[in-house]
RNA sequence: GGACAGGUGGCCGAGUGGUCGAAGGCGCUCCCCUGCUAAGGGAGUAGGCGGUUUGUCCCGUCUCGAGGGUUCGAAUCCCUUCCUGUCCGCCA
């Protein structure tokens, strides 16, 4: 959420930023719709405050015993009542009404974020590994289910489209990645293990920007939100608190079940483990000071790029550009993995700096050394990494000619074997 | 799901209609005292919004889980709701 009095300061800079997003968003409304608000603030502060002197008066009357002081300062104030009530309804009307004039304008992006409509102009930053040029790969679906493994029919008798049943040694590469990202998370990098709900109240998903605009995105279930990412419930751990420096950074990982109705991308990936309703994801997020968000965002994306490394899986880092980059982010970098099956680069985690867009939407801050006042924080979020797409990875690149899947040296001890074969 | 009991400042905890943003304690910060340690004395110590000023010092107002109501006036009374604890039921 952007800040009304930084908008107000400098409105040529809000509005630069919305033409950067493409987004239709006007500083002179915005700031319309504030001095409305604030003139209102002042008249019922106004109001307020001769209502609460008069009535000490009468306080002070009677605790006197001048019951007739009393009765005509009473007669007095009784006409401010209706006043002080009508300007204090008004005032949580356009308090309200600012708020949700906020809440749907996209994130302003960094500087350095290239300009571009789409994914097509993102930037390469840098490739690691080799991409395997296997002589007739096969893809995923056909390793899987050649192995008796993956079973995306059973799947649809269960939950229908987009979903997969893993099994053998398919669920148990599931876990044994999970585990591997965890492991090097925690022990390596610092990351303390979080294991959150997966249904979330509305609020949360309006503080890390899923709502209120977005909820075709989502799956409902009552009164709760399958939620999306554990984005949603690490960040939103630091919801409504006021931190320590010290406290700070605070780094987060997560490994959950991440559910979307993928609502705008019917058609899209429709074959395979790519894009399905339900995956599993292990998730990063930081909490940090604003100076050191940038660094925090270089570090984040090495942890995931890291995973990869370990795994031996080939990929490439991209900065995301103006028009690929998402509505809670100032910038974003993914990182796109080899797949031999489908012969290209696919996204396989996607690692943002948010600064202090989520934080406003979740009143988070901290109180900087010898500061009086507290600040926004700063959150960040990655994936590190999406499990689902990791196993398809590792099924495609570690493919053997007879159909087996060498386990890469990592997993080797997680998974108890080497090889995965079809059971004989 | 049923029955009770609670939700007050960083923490504990007092406060059942009148000058209470709120006693007291703890913690923390600064100062004084002190040969060290310990103890003692003094001052300070929430957040939002707005104004003023960019001398961050002052002023107004709101906030005692949340929302609404009664009243000239509510932490205190009433209603609704959320959450927590305990017991029962159920269950992984």
């Amino acid at each position: 959420m952007h800040d009304i009095r930084a908008i107000k300061s400098d409105p040529e800079a809000f509005d630069a930023a919305m033409k950067r997003r493409g987004a239709e968003y006007r500083a002179s409304d915005l700031i319309a719709l504030d001095e409305q608000r604030v003139a209102n603030t002042q008249a019922m502060n106004a109001a307020q405050s001769e209502q609460k002197s008069k009535s000490k008066l009468i306080g002070q009357a009677k605790a006197k015993g001048d019951e007739e002081a009393a009765k005509a300062v009473m007669a007095e104030v009784a006409g401010l009542k209706d006043e002080v009530k009508r300007l204090e309804e008004r005032d949580r009307e356009l308090s309200a009404e600012l708020r949700e004039a906020l809440l749907p304008i996209p994130n302003a992006l960094a500087e350095d974020v290239p300009e571009g409509a789409d994914e097509d102009e993102n930037a390469e930053l840098r490739r690691w590994g080799e991409p395997r040029r296997i002589e007739g790969a096969r893809d995923h679906v056909d390793l899987g289910e050649a192995l008796g493994m993956m079973d995306f029919e059973a799947a649809a008798k269960l939950s229908g489209s987009r979903f997969v049943v893993l099994k053998s040694d398919l669920a148990k590469l599931e876990r044994a990645l999970a585990t591997f990202m965890l492991n090097l998370h925690t022990e390596v990098f610092g990351y303390e293990e979080v294991s959150p709900p997966v249904l979330v109240l509305s609020d949360p998903l309006v503080g890390t920007g899923q709502l209120p605009k977005f909820d075709d995105d989502l799956f409902r279930a009552g009164d709760h939100w399958l939620s999306p990412t554990a984005e949603v419930t690490l960040t939103n751990l630091v919801r409504e608190t006021i931190l320590s420096e010290e406290e700070l950074p605070k780094r987060m990982t997560a490994w959950t079940q991440c559910f979307r109705a993928e609502a705008g991308s019917a058609g899209r990936d429709t074959r395979g483990m790519i894009r399905m309703h339900q995956f599993s994801k292990v998730e990063l997020v930081s909490v940090t000071t604003p100076d050191r968000s940038d660094e925090e965002h270089e570090r984040m994306t090495g942890c995931a790029e890291e995973v990869l490394k370990r795994l031996d899986l080939p990929f490439r880092t991209m900065l995301l550009c103006s028009g690929d980059t998402g509505f809670s982010a100032a910038k974003t970098y993914d990182l796109e993995v080899w797949l031999p099956g489908q012969g290209k680069y696919r996204e396989i985690s996607s690692c943002s700096n948010t600064r202090d867009f989520q934080a406003r939407r979740m009143e988070a801050r901290f109180r900087p050394q010898g500061e009086k006042k507290p600040s926004y924080v700063h959150t960040l979020n990655g994936s590190g990494l999406a499990v689902g797409r990791t196993m398809v990875a590792v099924l495609e690149n570690y493919q053997q000619e007879d159909g087996s899947i060498a386990v890469p040296d990592v997993l080797k001890p997680l998974m108890g074997k080497d090889r995965i074969e079809a059971a004989r």
